[in-house]
DNA sequence: GTAGGGTTAG
């Protein structure tokens, strides 16, 4: 209740700068005839409200014999029906004749269930006609809505309502294009829309769209919550633009809300996850601000920490972070399961095994997630007997493994010459019912190109396309890499074109490795422009592309200008790594060039 | 009635 007042004095503030809009309203209406269909019907209205509203419908049937069952209609709204009984014959109607009634009558429908309030009944309408409508477009809808009333404040209700519909039948590209044009028109919009399309954009990674949508909140004045807040900062840490979230955040307190456990684990996590040199630091800083902060860690905030230490490599920290939680916390599987896949993918397999035992003892059961890591930590150590014994031991914990667990186990077959037990995985895979997936594919696809059987790779890409799956970046990946390896660069930067075609993002890895196949073609012109495109696409570049184009201008005698390339990498502060070292061991230093780093000799001394 | 955490393939 304290809802809707508050909505419609907010509707008092909209209505001041549309009115212009409302006079061509007004206009409009009269030129339009909503209630002239001829009225001479042989059928009595008191009879059918009557039928209607004891939902006799064959009855009503017989009753209305021929008659115009959409003058029937407009007769219900010139006389006054209850708008609730009008629903049902418009439902009924539509769904008996099987017709769509004219987008006047349905909004005219809206109206009148707006004015009566019937929030509900208007909710569950729009969420049909979201469903089945494939004829209107949103321009239309809003067109005929502002035409059938000016009323602004059920507009509004209306039009929130709709956005929501479309949200929530996944047509978050039609929600969000009706929340453009609900800024066009006026009509004002509430949280209860306008989250869960921020919540469906950043689903849809559509982070551009998040953001504008968030700001259009702003200047729109719709008043964001707590939870509108935490949906954009998750969304921009999930494409890496922390600064912007830490920005958010400052603003959500300039509007009075503070943060809360999931506003700072959502940050933490992109701390983590995309805060480049130095993240584990950054993290801990929000850690301590959120303690400071006087809100307190939940197990969420630990396994955040614990998989962020993991992936950095540092697992002794992890392991660190696991005690530390301990003393007040609870570890849950995701705890575990975080841990171990960091052991494993630090190939401390004992350790991770010795987890997976504290596990049981502690009443916890691993999942498939517990069984995927600890298959994966076995396939890297090369040791498949471990791993299958593993895999046969996933049913008799009552689980099933999923297309991961194949996908892991076929890879490492593949990557070990285990043609044979790779396949009958995947035989076994199709045997479960367990779809292969893009990913599968992908790990025939690097089997066949690791084997240089280019037309086997292609026969696995084409039977991959022809069961509805797409080729993902890593497919392209794959594929671009098989080529430059052939000497065929050029031909693996037309699938580089094909990927924007198909509105796939090229990675740092897709322009490394082209710009890879160039330099080992000696082409370093041809290396360097695919750095400008990398740049332009706002890919900056990386450890990687360094190593490329610096051991590229080596093998081609250009020592002065790889040196001059290896002071540019380490005034952009990026660290080398153990190849940087080889490159410079190996195609510089034992060919008498010194190289000449001025003033980073302190970051050398790190080789 | 809306927000946060774990597994594969380059």
């Amino acid at each position: 209740m304290l809802k809707l007042l508050s909505s419609s004095s907010s509707c008092l503030q909209a209505r001041v700068h549309v009115q212009g809009h409302r006079r061509t309203c007004i206009r409009l209406c009269s030129l339009i005839s909503i209630s002239t269909i001829p009225s001479s019907q042989p059928f009595s209205l008191p009879i059918i409200s009557e039928l209607i509203a004891k939902q006799h419908w064959s009855e009503l049937k017989t009753h209305l014999k021929d008659s115009n069952f959409i003058a029937v209609l407009h007769q219900l709204f010139d006389a006054g029906a209850d708008p609730v009984l009008i629903l049902r014959y418009f439902s009924w109607s539509q769904n008996n004749f099987n017709v769509t009634h004219p987008l006047e009558l349905t909004c005219r429908l809206l109206h009148s269930l707006a004015n009566a309030k019937k929030y509900s009944k208007i909710r569950a309408f729009l969420d049909g006609f979201v469903r089945n409508n494939e004829k209107h477009s949103n321009s239309s809808i809003f067109h005929m809505l502002s035409m059938c009333g000016n009323q602004f404040c059920a507009n509004s209700v209306i039009i929130d309502m709709l956005v929501l519909a479309y949200v929530k039948n996944m047509k978050t590209r039609l929600g969000f294009e009706a929340f453009q044009r609900a800024g066009d028109y006026g009509f004002k919009l509430s949280v209860l829309s306008c989250n869960p399309l921020l919540s469906a954009l950043v689903k849809e990674n559509e982070i551009g769209y998040v953001e504008y949508v968030y700001k259009e909140m702003v200047r729109r004045r719709i008043e964001a919550d707590l939870f509108t807040f935490s949906i954009v900062i998750n969304g921009l840490c999930k494409v890496g633009k922390l600064n912007k979230a830490r920005d958010v955040t400052n603003d959500m307190k300039a509007w009075g809300i503070s943060p809360n456990v999931v506003t700072y684990n959502t940050l933490i996590d992109g701390y983590c996850k995309k805060g480049g040199l130095g993240k584990m630091h950054k993290a801990d800083a929000i850690l301590k601000e959120m303690v400071a902060n006087n809100v307190h860690p939940n197990e969420i905030t630990f396994n955040i920490l614990i998989d962020g230490f993991c992936k950095d490599e540092n697992v002794a920290s992890a392991v660190k972070v696991f005690e530390e939680m301990k003393q007040g916390l609870k570890p849950n599987v995701i705890t575990y399961n975080s841990l171990i896949n960091g052991l494993c993918c630090n190939g401390k397999l004992d350790e991770a095994c010795g987890l997976q035992d504290e596990m049981l003892g502690l009443g916890l059961k691993p999942n498939i997630v517990t069984y995927n890591a600890l298959i994966n930590g076995f396939c890297k150590k090369k040791m498949m007997k471990e791993a299958k014994e593993l895999f046969d031991d996933i049913m008799n914990g009552g689980l099933m493994p999923n297309a991961i667990t194949y996908n892991t186990l076929i890879d490492a077959y593949c990557k070990h010459g285990m043609m044979e037990e790779a396949y009958a995985l995947h035989n076994s895979m199709l045997e479960r019912r367990v779809s292969p997936n893009t990913s599968t594919f992908n790990c025939w696809i690097a089997c066949f190109c690791r084997q240089g059987n280019m037309e086997l790779a292609r026969k696995f890409l084409h039977e991959m396309e022809v069961r509805g799956l797409k080729a993902d970046p890593i497919t392209y990946n794959l594929l671009i890499d098989a080529l430059c390896k052939e000497g065929e660069s050029r031909k693996a930067e037309r699938l580089l074109n094909e990927m924007f075609k198909k509105g796939l993002s090229p990675s740092h890895v897709t322009y490394n490795t082209l710009m890879d196949g160039y330099c080992r073609e000696g082409n370093l012109k041809a290396a360097l422009n695919v750095r400008l495109q990398m740049e332009k696409e706002g890919k900056r570049a990386n450890i990687v592309t360094y190593n490329v184009l610096i051991k590229g201008h080596c093998m081609k005698g250009k020592l002065k200008v790889a040196n001059e390339l290896l002071n540019e990498m380490l005034e952009k502060g990026l660290v080398p790594n153990r190849t940087t070292y080889e490159i410079v061991k190996e195609e510089m230093m034992e060919k008498g060039f010194l190289p000449d780093i001025e003033g980073h000799l302190y970051n050398i001394s790190s080789f």
